[in-house]
DNA sequence: ATTATATCCTGATCGC
DNA sequence: TGCGATCAGGATATAA
């Protein structure tokens, strides 16, 4: 479900309402969860909540002088984080896993398939890497360009890779190639400077919009209030497979790359849809 | 090293 | 209505 834009939009509504909360404890309710469970929190406030890459993080202050303790949510395809006011019942509604229990309410972790991690970190230092951010300052042209130069994987395959870029899901790949005017077989270290131009512009684009909008609801996504996105009235290829393409009527396709699909019109990506090589 | 596949889960939907 | 097959916005371990 989730991809930048709808963790984007997680992180920035949990915000206002967790920060400065005191974190009491972590009750994991799915054993798949039981190794982030956590007693000891010891009322440590939450000092941040932002999003890395398509992880909610939550920071909490240090315990004395020490380096702050992140809990790095990762919805993957199905996971919601909201916060409510309250003690979580015990009985726990349909599909919660999870809740960090503040001095006021508590933060739900709710995750029907049960893909979703949850990890802690107790060093910020200690946390893996990620991949670039796209919609921050460091990605550039030059930046996505160095990032592309040399991969003959599939565009739309190495779009989906999170440790190139980050953030970038199945929706808004065939979205952003769209946009780009790029087809989704093209090798992706085979692009030409103008045709990273595209991809870098519409790549900026197309999330800066989503975020806008809350995000794309596209059959379950809900942000931290439990609402729905507003970008998917704006998806111009995906899920619409048949329907003419609006830039020219050309009926969308759906191909399968890496066992996923992928939307693209054949009309708008022909002057760049050859393979090309690196 | 890079790239392709199988796998983790549940629920909704599709075709018969 | 029932039922099996298929699909779903993610990522990783394993294989080639």
């Amino acid at each position: 479900m989730p991809e930048l834009p709808e963790v984007e939009t997680v992180a920035r509504q949990l915000a206002p309402v967790v920060e400065g909360r005191r974190a009491r404890r972590l009750v994991a309710l799915d054993p798949k969860l039981a190794g982030a469970a956590r007693d000891d929190l010891g009322s440590r406030p939450v000092r941040r909540v932002f999003r890395r890459g398509k992880e909610v993080v939550l920071e909490l202050a240090p315990r004395d002088g020490g380096p702050p303790t992140w809990l790095a949510v990762h919805l993957r395809m199905t996971g919601r984080l909201a916060w409510a006011a309250g003690r979580a019942d015990a009985a726990g509604a349909a599909g919660l896993r999870a809740f960090l229990e503040l001095d006021r309410g508590h933060v739900r972790f709710v995750d029907v398939r049960r893909f979703g991690t949850l990890t802690w970190y107790p060093d910020p230092a200690a946390a893996p890497p990620v991949g670039l951010d796209p919609t921050g300052p460091g990605f550039t042209p030059d930046a996505l360009a160095g990032l592309l130069r040399g991969s003959r994987q599939e565009l739309k395959c190495w779009l989906l890779r999170q440790d190139r870029l980050v953030g970038l899901g199945n929706i808004y790949a065939s979205e952003i190639l769209h946009a780009a005017r790029l087809g989704p077989l093209r090798a992706a270290g085979s692009l030409r400077p103008d045709e990273v131009l595209r991809l870098h512009a519409a790549t900026r684009a197309i999330l800066e919009a989503a975020i806008l909008h809350c995000g794309t609801t596209f059959s379950d996504f809900a942000d931290a209030h439990g609402e729905s996105g507003g970008f998917q009235e704006f998806l111009r290829v995906y899920g619409r497979e048949g329907e003419p393409c609006d830039g020219c009527g050309e009926p969308i396709r759906r191909i399968v790359q890496g066992q996923r699909s992928t939307y693209y019109c054949r009309r708008c990506t022909a002057r760049s849809r050859r393979r090309g090589r690196s």
